[in-house]
DNA sequence: GTAAAAGGTAAGGGTAATGCACTTTT
DNA sequence: CAAAAGTGCATTACCCTTACCTTTTA
């Protein structure tokens, strides 16, 4: 029985549904898993021996699905009998593992899959296509429903798997409907879809429940080589920057012959690579791997590795009660990530990232809309690093964070693209316009100012932060904001503006 | 014994995928 | 009309690189 239990062309199915995933992890489904299915796997064998109705549990009867949702049906609306029997059937998504990846290590060069290139331009998601009604102000203003600081779903990343499983999935289809992967294509140009094709993708949404809907649109247009999706395509290892499909299908493929070298269980392989002090057999096999993907820089093939296979049993979602855990242990260890990671069984850098991108700033973290003062400060505060001798011209965003207190580093880089993002230059009666917005709105301090009025009468020629931007530099270049209220001091710079103008013009 | 090479750890840095609020289409 | 799908914008989950140690290899 344990043997069948450990088999991952049995298992694996079960173990990918949704609902059994659940159980476990706190994270959705998500086939890249299948290491950390396979350490739940190793570990709750030797429980699950002694006690059979666990095993059950665990194993529940196969369901087939037999609504007008599934790809079966779809399919046999076209040709009449169910495809399911057809010899180039794709595997149900859930049933694929790492153990079947069909990429060889001699694939490396090949990248003839492509069924043709796209040509027309067509219409690409985010392009200024959409300006046909009025100006569009209400994600200026302040959200009713900021982000949570935890997703639900956590982010799967696109692997070689989710390409094979695609592929196979648009073959049935054009097969069923006796079409060109050339008119899938032309269909996929069009930002709606309609008929077949439309409830294919429904399908699709519905087997990789670890995707948004618009990530799989993606992908699938970036297959068929849709303009404007080329980022999301299948990529070729470059040698920097995130691993591409081959080379994690190489990877793959080693570890896969080494534990099988050394007997050793996935698991066990993972804990090996973090054990601290590494063995012998690991030494070899990390020179190993290093020859085979000699365009990689050594160090970048160890991080990933260890990124890839490591023991830790969480990831994503964290609780409170883990946060203030985080926030414990980091005041009583310091930063030393190995260490509290250990106790809390998560991977060391997502503790560092847990702590410098959440914890850290406690309930002072704010994901509202922006005040003045803080847009003010978090400008001076670039400003000051900026003018400092002793720091290189880059910022260092996670510092600036630690010195505003209320942002993090992501959101201080975000807001700072924002302001400073090259705008139409303010002339000067573009800022005696400006002024005489802000004297008009009659507040008395600068967080009362209502831009969002002033932004809708900017007409789309500046953005919200754009003008934000301006009125804090001029409240720099006038001297009067310092000594003067808000309005008065407005006032005095329109006049002293319009005698400018008035110089100029006579 | 030595220098060079490689592992181990934490800081530094960045983007694909997502959530939310809204619009558009079915 | 409701429901489904698309989209701009800001955030999140996850990833990779570099710097600087210590340990191992040649």
């Amino acid at each position: 029985m344990n043997s069948s239990v450990l088999d991952p062309e049995l298992q694996m199915p079960e173990f990918l549904g949704v609902k059994s995933l659940e159980r476990t992890r706190k994270r959705k489904g998500n086939f890249d898993d299948t290491f950390s299915l396979n350490k739940e796997l190793n570990q709750s064998a030797s429980e699950l021996s002694e006690s059979p109705e666990g095993l059950s549990s665990l194993n529940p009867a196969k369901e087939v699905r037999r609504d007008d949702r599934s790809f079966e049906a779809l399919m046999s609306l076209q040709t009449g009998s169910p495809s399911i029997n057809s010899s180039n059937q794709a595997v149900p998504m859930s049933a694929i593992t790492t153990t079947n990846i069909p990429l060889a290590a001699d694939d490396l060069g090949s990248e003839e899959y492509l069924p043709k290139p796209a040509t027309d331009a067509g219409i690409v998601e985010g392009s200024a296509s959409t300006v046909t009604t009025g100006p569009l102000l209400m994600n200026t203003s302040l959200k009713k429903n900021p982000p949570q600081d935890t997703n639900s779903r956590g982010n799967a990343r696109w692997t070689a798997e989710h390409w094979d499983y695609l592929e196979q999935r648009m073959q049935e289809f054009c097969d069923a409907f006796q079409m060109t992967h050339q008119q899938v294509g032309e269909l996929l140009q069009d930002k709606r879809l309609h008929g077949p094709l439309s409830s294919l993708v429904k399908i699709l949404v519905d087997e990789m429940p670890s995707f948004t809907r618009r990530t799989i649109l993606r992908h699938l247009r970036a297959f068929y080589n849709i303009p404007g999706y080329e980022k999301y395509s299948r990529r070729n290892s470059s040698g920097k920057g995130d691993f591409g499909v081959q080379e994690t299908a190489i990877i793959a493929q080693e570890v896969r012959n080494f534990i099988l070298e050394q007997g050793w269980t996935e698991y066990q392989f993972c804990n090996q690579i973090w054990a601290g002090k590494c063995p012998k057999p690991i030494r070899a096999f990390y020179s190993n791997l290093y020859k085979k993907l000699s365009h990689r820089d050594a160090k970048s093939i160890y991080h990933h590795v260890r990124r890839a296979y490591n023991p830790f049993e969480e990831r994503c979602v964290w609780s409170k009660e883990e946060d203030e855990e985080l926030r414990r242990n980091v005041l009583e260890h310091g930063k030393c990530w190995t260490k509290i990671g250990r106790k809390m069984a998560r991977m060391p850098n997502d503790c560092r990232d847990r702590w410098r991108d959440a914890v850290r700033f406690g309930d002072r973290l704010k994901r509202n809309a922006w005040s003045l003062d803080e847009e003010t400060q978090l400008l001076q505060i670039v400003a000051e690093l900026r003018n400092r001798e002793d720091i290189s011209s880059d910022i260092n965003w996670t510092l600036v964070a630690q010195l505003l207190g209320t942002r993090t580093r992501l959101q201080c880089r975000y807001k700072f693209q924002q302001l400073t993002k090259s705008a139409p230059k303010f002339e000067l009666q573009d800022n005696v316009w400006l002024l005489e917005r802000i004297y008009d709105s009659l507040v008395k301090y600068g967080d009362q100012i209502h831009w969002d009025g002033i932004v809708r009468e900017a007409n789309g020629r500046w953005s919200r932060d754009q003008i934000l931007f301006q009125f804090i530099n001029l409240k720099k270049m006038i001297p009067s904001y310092d000594n003067f209220p808000l309005l008065e001091a407005t006032q005095s710079a329109i006049s002293d503006f319009k005698v400018v103008l008035s110089g100029f013009s006579g």
